[in-house]
DNA sequence: CTATTGTAAATTGTCAACAATATGCAATAT
DNA sequence: ATATTGCATATTGTTGACAATTTACAATAG
């Protein structure tokens, strides 16, 4: 590693943001499932550190509704049930009508570049049935959504619920060669309207895809 | 005390709690002003408590984008310019509409009463011209609204965004007797509809309410 | 055998001390 | 006079230790 960047990860990093960063992605991975129980000494030992930057990490997830204290009991990754992740995807709806509005009417070569981009990624991955990538690209390009909007209250609050509705179990959706198709044809025609710049459209289309998911998700617990 | 409350307390309460209780309080109060350092040791001794406490209290208010870090530096109350302050309430509106709908598909004779309470406290305010409790009033109507929705994700969400939103200096509407009048006029209306449990109505008025607060804020902070 | 009590281990809550970094100011050199 | 260097002070980042609470389990009484 070269001094600038070393520099640089000195100036802004602290034990507290990587502790923090690494078990939200641990959780939003799956790695760590609802309802695992968080003990501070053996995460601080197992990275090397003290206790205090793991509870002031604690803190930062507890407020991401990512895992919840109980007082000299500890810290457990929040567990969801389909009535909390309802009403998560209840906000995330017109949430996503904004976006749709919003990218439609800001974008811009470069970001039109890079929605087409991963959008041709999606297209290979179902070309040779790799569900789990497809799963993943599926996930960046709402993501990419939300973040071309250049409004970050917006990006900030979508992630919000996006990462929560991870805790819910049956929430990563169970692609099958059918539905892949079906979901890749959607996700093309999203692209398409927001290239044209529609605003009304895409904010209509982007309105639905979330009210299907959310369809799709009552339809996968119930079954399960 | 009794001891009952006694032990509820310490099963529940912690140090960090209550200092992140009481920062959030003289922060949405407007007793530390955005921009203000926050000092640790300061705060601490002040409170008779060790830093530790203090520095989880300022991890949970940098997560709910109400102070900010800057590493070796310290914390400050965060400052939102116009631009910021307009991109929460494009957020804003359409969880207003959302509100709108909710409440009044869910009311109970229960939650009808306190917002007509509420209304009513109101109307005396302006009775006396008392305008920073009609303030405080309208504050609370809004935050009922939201609470009644029964979707604690909305809730939370709605919280996030007004309370981030009084870091903006000139968000505090100035009233003066002519708009606290019309104000009023239109909380009752607003009451009225969704006490009628006309859903649709109920919708459109809290979107245009929140769409004519944007409207005031910017002309307030032009004015300025 | 069941229920209760007591005790030990584990875990969290809090604190105080140490290390590292930033800030302000005086001294010096150009 | 201005800029730079060096030092003292203040503040944050991190750690380890202590206090308080919970949990599990064994011992005891009924």
């Amino acid at each position: 590693m070269n001094a600038p960047e070393t520099i640089k990860l000195l100036r802004t990093q602290s034990l507290t943001n990587l502790v923090h960063e690494e078990l939200e992605r641990r959780i939003a991975a799956g790695q760590l499932l609802p309802g695992t129980p968080l003990r501070e000494a053996s995460i601080a030992t197992d990275l090397g550190i003290s206790r205090g930057p793991v509870r002031e990490a604690f803190r930062m997830l507890e407020e991401r509704g990512l895992v919840e204290f109980e007082k000299n009991c500890g810290v457990r990754v929040r567990q969801l049930d389909l009535e909390q992740a309802m009403q998560i995807y209840q906000v995330r709806i017109p949430l996503e009508a904004l976006i749709g509005e919003l990218v439609a009417h800001r974008l811009t070569p470069e970001t039109h570049a890079s929605l087409q981009q991963v959008v041709e990624q999606m297209r290979l991955t179902v070309t040779r049935q790799d569900i789990p990538c497809y799963t993943e690209l599926n996930f960046l390009f709402h993501d990419l959504l939300a973040k071309y909007t250049a409004n970050p209250s917006l990006y900030d609050t979508y992630r919000r619920l996006v990462v929560q509705l991870k805790l819910f179990r049956s929430y990563t959706f169970r692609h099958n060669p059918e539905t892949i198709a079906l979901s890749l044809q959607e996700h093309q025609t999203i692209f398409e309207t927001i290239a044209a710049r529609d605003i009304a459209a895409s904010k209509a289309l982007l309105r639905q895809h979330a009210q299907d998911s959310l369809i799709r998700l009552q339809a996968a617990s119930q079954s399960s």
